[in-house]
Formats: structure tokens, sequence, C-alpha cells
DNA sequence: GAGAAATTAGCACGATCGGTCGTTTGTGGC
DNA sequence: GCCACAAACGACCGATCGTGCTAATTTCTC
């Protein structure tokens, strides 16, 4: 069993979580984090020993959210083609996320920490290589399947890929174009198509 | 002949357009600003009326050197594929900025305003709207010049065309990647080669 | 060069920031 | 039920934020 301690802390990096996804990681205070919870600022901090930690601790949880969320069912589509359409299918949900859990976090970190150092970045750079990479390896998979060209490149088509998510989230949520999922479909279809056999 | 006040406000705006490259235009903060020039903070307050007039201003501005670095240059070039490239090129360029103006700019400021509404995110979503628009039309007339195919999606050809922009950003400049720039090309390459009649 | 107008400085305000402190309240093991 | 300890509190720190206000200074006009 969790302590009272373990427990609440949980619950505050699930809520911050949720206010760094509307405000950024680095806008997010203390104060607003303790006063949307029944929680004075300095009980809230001394969970953490800095706001640093506490947005490590965040952007952890919301990396383990996007493996619950996109990464593992993924996964446990069958290999090849269909797998990496299943990929391709999470990873717009989740950035378009009508749930609460979205607004894709990591592109916002990417711009609020590219020239901003420190382990916050360090992480977030690790966490994306390693999002890259499982696309990588996804497309690999289905090259081994046969479903896709021999002489590939999956690092390429993982470049690619991650590009697509990237307009789509900018055409969807800043630009509110109704046809940005549409768009974003027609992309990825153009991308197999020219990868396949 | 320029009034002495107009001056120092064009030297403000040019500065803060820079510093809001580093540190994006919220957290750009008047002191900062102020100590970085030879000016008081309540005397460079004077010459907008609020933060928010400063940030419109800084924005328009960066619009401004947009349009003059990338836009322009690119329309000079002949009509068609030709100019198509050059505006991929200059686009790549302002996104990886070596010189000091660059630093995807709009592309930081999509996810500080995609869900903070106001005049700023307005202008923002004007321009971006704008620079598809452009795209789409310099690929129109590549169409009409018979260099792609007559039956071509141009606004499709655009959201594709932006999307390569923005991964090329994360890659080369959060991850380091040394291949973000070969791949970008590659990518382009592709959506031109499938593009053509 | 005097006077009007524009520009800049100085100072202060209320708010909020991340963070520290000593103290109080609650929990859990015995 | 006791007692040690974990957890939460409230007051407070120095810094910085955007923004007023007034006074001094500079620039521009005649």
């Amino acid at each position: 069993m969790l302590s009272k301690g373990e427990q609440t802390r949980q619950e505050i990096v699930e809520r911050a979580l949720a206010l760094a996804g509307e405000v950024g990681l680095e806008r997010l205070s203390l104060g607003m984090l303790a006063a949307g919870m029944s929680l004075s600022k300095s009980g809230l901090f001394a969970h953490f020993r800095s706001k640093e930690a506490l947005q490590l601790e965040v952007l952890q949880k919301a990396i383990d959210h996007f493996i619950e969320d996109v990464v593992a069912p993924a996964l446990r589509e069958a290999r090849g083609e269909p797998r990496l359409r299943r990929l391709f299918d999470l990873h717009l949900q989740w950035i378009h996320g009508n749930g609460r859990r979205g607004s894709c976090f990591f592109m916002a970190l990417t711009h609020e920490y590219d020239d901003r150092p420190g382990p916050v970045r360090d992480l977030l750079v690790r966490s994306q290589r390693d999002w890259y990479d499982t696309v990588s390896r996804v497309v690999r998979a289905a090259v081994e399947e046969g479903h896709l060209r021999a002489d590939l490149d999956a690092d390429q088509f993982a470049y690619e890929f991650v590009g697509i998510g990237m307009v789509f989230q900018q055409s969807a949520k800043l630009l509110e174009n109704p046809r940005a999922e549409e768009r974003a479909r027609a992309a990825f279809e153009a991308l197999l198509a020219r990868s396949r056999p």
C-alpha cells in the first residue's frame, strides 16, 4: 500500500500534467497548482525539493502516458503494416486529444527547451529520440514482413511520419482547419504508397 | 525623416525580436529588454501602452522579416518548380537560421498561443494561414507551368511542405541530428517526385 | 534661443514567482 | 494509546513582473 505522501504526490503530478498541457512546463507555477488542489503552496512544494524536480516528474509522467496510450496498444497489433497504421492512428489521436490528456505537450516542450539546457531538456531529447526510434523499428518490422520495400530507409520514413503529426497539430489546433485530419491521413497514405515494394 | 522617438521605438522592436527568438514572446520581459539597451524600463514602456502592443509589433516585425527573407526572394525566381524549390530552400535557411534572426519563432508561437486567445494569437493565425496560402499559390503556378501534375492538390502539397519544415526544426535544433537537413531535402524531393506529371 | 511638445528617468504599486522557515496537524507502527 | 515521524500549514523572503504617476530632460518648431 502506498503512503499518504506518495498518494498526494501522484495526484499533484497528475494535476500538474494537465495544467502543463495548457500553459507549458515553465509557466506552470506552484502557486496556481496548489490553488487548484486543496493544498498550500509550501505543503505542495515540500514534496519536491525544487520546481525542476516537479517538472521532471511531470515530463516522465507524460512519457509514461504516451507509451501507455500510443506505443503499447500499437505493439499489440499485428507486426507490419497493421501495426504501423495503428501507430499513426493513435499518434493522431494523442495529438488532437479531445480527451483531457493530449495537446501534444512534447511539441510544445520542443520549443520551450530547444535552447534552454538542463535536465528537463535532456529527458525530453531522450524521449523524442526514443519516439523516432520506435517508429523506425515498427517500419523495419514492416519491411521484414514484406509489406514495405526492402531498400526502404526506415529512419527517413520515421522522420516524415513525425513531420505529418506536427503539421497536423498546428493545422488542427491553431488554425482550426477542419480538413487537417483528412490531410494528415492523405499524407500518410502517400508516404506508405511510395514505400511499398 | 523619422523622429527620435520612432527611431528608438524601432530599435526596441528589433532588439525585442531577437530576445523573443530566444525565450518566446511571453517570457520576454520589459525589464530585461530595457537592461539590454540603455533605457529605463519605464522609458521603454512609454513607447508602447501595454506589453501586448509590444508583442504585436514584434510579431509583425517577424512577419515582415519572413516575407523579406523567404517569400520575396523566392518570388524573384522563375515561376514553377524553380520558385518552389527556392521557397523550400529559403524556408529551411530561415528555420535553421545560423544568423541571428531565425530560430523559427512562428512554430514556437504556435505552441505558446494555441490555446491563449487574444490579438497576438489572431495575428499569428492570420500570418500562418497566409504562409500556407503562399506555398499553395507557388505550387499552383508550378502546375500551370506544367512542372507538376494538373490534378495535384496544391493545399495538400503545402500542408506536407510545412510539415517537413517542422520536423526539420525539431530534428536539427532539439535533437541535433546532423542528417536533419539531408532528410528534409529527401522528403521534399519525394514530395516533388510524386507530384510530377 | 525661447517655448511647446515629445521623450526618458525615477519611484512606487500590487501581484506573483520559487523557495525557506518554524510550527502544527495528522498518520502509522508498536 | 503512545510516540516518532511524515505531511501540511502560514508567514515571509528577495526578486521580478507589468503598469501607473510625476518630474526632469531632450528634441522639435518657430
